[in-house]
DNA sequence: CGGATGACGGGTC
DNA sequence: AGACCCGCCATCC
């Protein structure tokens, strides 16, 4: 248990070193930590992060298509893509536009 | 212990 | 592009 819970802090530090105006993905976070755990890993990491209300911006987290695929985790459906039109993105049919440019690869911190 | 589930990703068709 | 499948790993039943 106390490497799934290492783990877990990790995956919250990466995520709380998102640049403003910037997202990245759960497999592009699971590569930075090290991938010895999967990205699926990654979102039940933040599915348990809401629990414990890290404070985390769990906005700038998305799948590797840009899909707000967490969006339903959050406690208005619409949070999260309001969370990132706020930030300067342009959110379309649940998707990041432009994703590529405002795509923050965590491995730059390593 | 085995199968199902899921904020995923990569590959195939 | 979109649908599908498989590997991945923690958790639940």
């Amino acid at each position: 248990m106390k490497k799934t819970e290492d783990f877990y802090e990790k995956v919250y530090e990466v995520v709380r070193q998102i640049p403003d105006g910037k997202v990245t993905s759960y497999g592009a976070i699971a590569k930075a930590i090290g991938a010895t755990k999967s990205a699926r890993t990654v979102g039940y990491a933040m599915n348990n992060s809401l629990k414990s209300d890290a404070g985390l911006p769990a906005h700038r987290v998305v799948n590797r298509n840009g899909v707000l695929t967490g969006k339903h985790h959050f406690n208005e459906i619409d949070l999260m893509q309001k969370r990132l039109e706020a930030e300067g993105h342009v959110v379309e049919n649940d998707q990041i536009k432009n994703f590529q440019e405002v795509f923050w690869d965590p491995f730059e911190l390593y």
